[in-house]
DNA sequence: CGGCTCACG
DNA sequence: ACGTACGTGAGCCGC
């Protein structure tokens, strides 16, 4: 059946207008509500496949309601000039996309929406129409579904009759008497003052309309019925001015509205326009490349036997190399093969041409420290070429990690396919689009597969020297030379090393903890009374809330909150609670740390080998993954003891642990100068009891366990960005007590004031902020008119300067640390970091040197105006080195 | 594949 | 009036 789109062009270019930061682009345009409804269009034509397609606007400024009414939508905020100058853009855009549009004086958008969407559903066509207007809900029918914004306009919510009878209990025609019960503000609709959405329902429910509901008034009761019948014919003109006109001469037939895809050339022309850089490069991929994109003329040699002494003659004056590696995983990469660039031609050789004997002189090349060489993703290609057997040198510059120093936020096209298309070097299918995604992922042949990365390698080549002249620019020079690149290396090295893990050990510890999940299981299905999977979120709320009875604390979008906070509330209601809660941590403990553990244990190694991603965190900090050895329990107790099966790699080794002892504090002391703050740790203090002292203005005897928690959170918050809310949900008070508590802190620490507001200024101004050692975060929205996305990036703004700077730090650490491991020739392994601690494997007979060492360069490496402090703990495992 | 929950710093 | 603490990854459920 044929499918009609309807758009509501200006509540959707309003809506976007207001969801998103206002972009600017390098002309000085703002773009962001046509960025937004570009995004819409190619999802809606992407998962709706529509044949045919109308964006309708309103036209002119009086309208035939206001013969009725001259006041409708009066009172209105004018449209912000940086929003009507994007509407020619967005007809021009239109255009592009070769979707009709139509607007007519007199009328407004919903009004040829609900002509048009009359004559196609007569025409027996489907129709959806796309608005943020709740007054569209109207036109639903059993064709006729309307998909309404929520939340900006990434979500949709879809109506159709039986979804408006769900949420009303009304037929879609009595959308506009509860209008005209209940008025609507925005169109200056007046409605029956006093009645909202909920005593509207009410009525309409017991009467149907709105003609009803007054020759019915005098059944109502009290101030109710004052209401209404004083405001009869108000109810009545809001009635009709909230009716959509559906007889509107709008002269065109549904053949005219035909859509039949876009023009690809021109909407590139458009994005190039407006700079919409990421929709470019998704457009390259969604489509074929044809001869319509002009690719650069690439000479390919695929390497065989017979010409590989052609490649080795050339080593000497190629840099840019490229391995192609499928899988996310490192550990357990296919290496498909290798290419290489230069400026005559390119070569393709295969992983097993590569791995062959006469192909030695070429993986000598590859290990040699002197031959320079450029690529993507030194990192993860050094790790799974390791387990080939084949080493890997002397690489100097690398695109991948200087892309994300230059915008870490942005992790998607870090690809060098949208890399290219960044720099303006198109031509490059990205990968989703050249080997196909999910089950339909297939290496191609060899002709098309040497070409495409043979194209790869030699972007790799152009990239390189617009990326340096980049990061000059943004002062990241240093930061990549002296830090992300060596601290690559260090990484590679953690991770091929791994840490061992006792499996027996492991295995006991699960058949424990199933023992006891199994009695816990037993009790809760009897203390519930009934059988049910306590690991769904849906069944637990229905057994608590439903079955039970018990009060509902909070709400998620999809139902019940079973949270452990709303389930630590609800302990004393029920005696299944605390059961619950305790099943919660053991189930996570078994699946997550002890089956998880188990499934990444190495067959050959009984070790389990991480991956540090250096490139996901917008601050800088590393992740871990396959597994994630950065969240193993330690909190509580029972999970604590999982640390026990991380073990040393050889007999009389140990497990050494070094970390910051309150870092992050300490580099808020240091970047804000704060006198107070600077003086607490020039003096060692312990800097919770400190803040409780300040916070109460109380002796240090005075200073109890409750007062030091309350102040520890306290300066958790002023870490994050802190906010009263956000402060009052943490320690269960009330808002106005977190507020005092905030501004006492405010008070007393008064550099720490400053610099919040400062640094909002600075973010401001820049559009970024940056750390100690100028990595840099851009924060677009801290200018943003919608208040939840500013107030999230001035947090960002205050918590990206600490946060990032103590990851610069660390890593510095790191770096210093393994060469100084190797300049004296340690067996000391350092094994992992998780973000303020640094883990190692230690011989007996180097504990007292790296017990020396390790602090003493953790506390050096950077000088700040007050000391950093680290603690050393070892033991026999990960547990006892506590 | 998104949502919920929970592990860590 | 708005509705939030900052940064991650993994397992499970249910569509």
């Amino acid at each position: 059946m044929d499918k009609l789109i309807l758009i509501d062009g200006n509540s959707i270019a309003n809506r976007a207008f207001y969801a998103l930061p206002l972009l600017n682009n390098s002309k000085g345009m703002h773009t962001n509500a046509v960025y937004g409804v570009t995004t819409m269009l190619l999802r809606l034509i992407e998962e709706e496949k529509p044949t045919h397609f109308l964006v309708a606007f309103d036209a002119g400024k009086i309208t035939f309601r206001h013969k009725d009414y001259k006041e409708y939508k009066g009172g209105r905020a004018k449209t912000p000039p940086e929003l009507s100058e994007q509407f020619p853009l967005m007809k021009e855009l239109l255009q592009a996309f070769k979707i009709d549009q139509f607007e007519l004086e007199g009328y407004e958008a919903d009004d040829i929406i609900g002509t048009v969407s009359k004559l196609a559903e007569e025409n027996n066509k489907q129709v959806l129409i796309v608005t943020g207007d709740k007054d569209l809900l109207q036109l639903a029918s059993s064709n006729v579904t309307i998909a309404l914004t929520r939340k900006g306009i990434s979500e949709v919510d879809r109506f159709d009759p039986e979804k408006i009878k769900e949420k009303y209990n009304l037929i879609p025609n009595q959308i506009i008497d509860m209008k005209g019960l209940m008025g609507d503000a925005s169109d200056n609709i007046p409605g029956v003052p006093g009645v909202g959405e909920k005593t509207a329902l009410k009525l309409l429910h017991q009467y149907g309309s709105v003609e009803e509901v007054l020759a019915h008034s005098d059944e109502l009761k009290g101030k109710m019925k004052e209401k209404i019948q004083t405001n009869a014919d108000q109810a009545t003109m809001s009635k009709e001015l909230a009716t959509i006109f559906r007889e509107v001469p709008v002269k065109k037939s549904l053949e005219q509205l035909k859509f039949d895809g876009f023009d690809q050339k021109a909407v590139s022309e458009m994005f190039e326009k407006l700079e919409f850089k990421s929709l470019l490069e998704k457009m390259d991929g969604s489509v074929q490349l044809d001869n319509e994109v002009v690719q650069e003329e690439i000479n390919v040699k695929v390497v065989e036997h017979n010409n590989l002494a052609e490649v080795l003659d050339k080593l000497p004056s190629m840099k840019s190399i490229h391995f192609e590696i499928i899988g996310d995983n490192p550990h357990q990469a296919e290496i498909l093969g290798l290419s290489l660039f230069t400026d005559e031609e390119s070569y393709y050789i295969p992983f097993d041409i590569l791995k062959s004997d006469e192909a030695r002189g070429l993986r000598e090349w590859l290990a040699d420290e002197k031959q320079e060489k450029w690529m993507y993703d030194y990192h993860k290609t050094k790790v799974a070429l390791y387990w080939q057997d084949i080493e890997l040198h002397g690489v100097t510059f690398d695109i991948y990690l200087t892309a994300y120093l230059l915008d870490p936020t942005e992790t998607k096209n870090h690809t060098i396919s949208g890399l290219a298309q960044r720099y303006g070097l198109s031509g490059l299918k990205n990968d989703e689009n050249f080997y196909g995604k999910g089950a339909k992922f297939k290496v191609p042949e060899m002709d098309s597969l040497s070409e495409f990365l043979c194209r790869k390698v030699s972007l790799i080549h152009k990239l390189t020297p617009l990326i340096e002249a980049n990061l000059e620019e943004n002062e990241l020079v240093d930061l990549f030379y002296k830090i992300e690149l060596p601290v690559a290396q260090v990484l590679a090295g953690m991770e091929i090393q791994g840490v061992k893990i006792d499996i027996n050990g492991l295995k006991l510890h699960g058949e424990e903890i199933q023992l006891k999940l199994d009695d816990i299981m037993k009790t809760i299905y009897e203390l519930a009374g009934t059988e049910f999977n306590i690991n769904s979120p849906k069944q637990l709320g229905e057994v608590l809330f439903d079955k039970l009875q018990l009060p509902v604390i909070k709400k998620t979008k999809t139902g019940y909150s079973t949270d452990a906070e709303v389930l630590e509330k609800l302990a004393n209601e029920h005696e299944v609670v605390s059961k619950i809660l305790e099943y919660r941590q053991l189930a996570k403990l078994q699946s997550t740390y002890i089956e998880g553990l188990l499934k990444e244990v190495h067959q050959d190694t009984q070790k389990v080998h991480t991956y540090f991603r250096q490139t996901i965190a917008a601050t800088g900090r590393l992740s871990s993954q396959f597994p994630n050895l950065q969240n193993i329990p330690i909190r509580l107790e029972e999970g604590r003891k999982i640390r026990k099966v991380f073990v040393p790699s050889s007999e009389n080794s140990y497990i050494l642990g070094a970390d910051y002892s309150q870092i992050e504090l300490r580099i808020l002391a240091h970047i804000s100068d704060d006198e107070k703050l600077i003086e607490a740790f020039q003096n060692n203090m312990d800097i919770h009891t400190k803040t409780a002292m300040d916070v109460f203005g109380v002796s240090k005897d005075e200073v109890d366990a409750e007062k030091r928690r309350t102040a520890k959170a306290v300066n958790f918050g002023i870490v994050y960005g802190i906010s009263d809310y956000g402060l009052s949900q943490n320690l269960n008070i009330t808002r106005k007590q977190a507020k005092q508590f905030i501004d006492q802190y405010k008070s007393v620490y008064s550099g720490v004031d400053q610099f919040m507001d400062n640094i909002k200024k600075q973010a401001k101004q820049n559009g970024y902020v940056t750390t100690l050692l100028h990595r840099r975060r851009y924060l677009p929205e801290i200018n943003s008119r919608n208040f939840n996305l500013r107030s999230f990036a001035e947090r960002t703004a205050l918590n990206t300067p600490i946060q990032g700077s103590n990851a610069d730090i660390i890593k510095l650490a790191m770096i210093q640390i393994e060469e100084r491991i190797q300049a004296e020739s340690l067996k000391s392994k350092m094994l992992l970091q998780v973000h303020d601690e640094l883990v190692f494997e230690v011989p007996e007979d180097e504990l007292d040197i790296m017990k020396q060492i390790v602090p003493e360069i953790m506390e050096s490496v950077i000088d700040l105006k007050i000391p950093l402090k680290v603690d050393v703990s070892y033991g026999r495992n990960w547990f006892e080195a506590k």
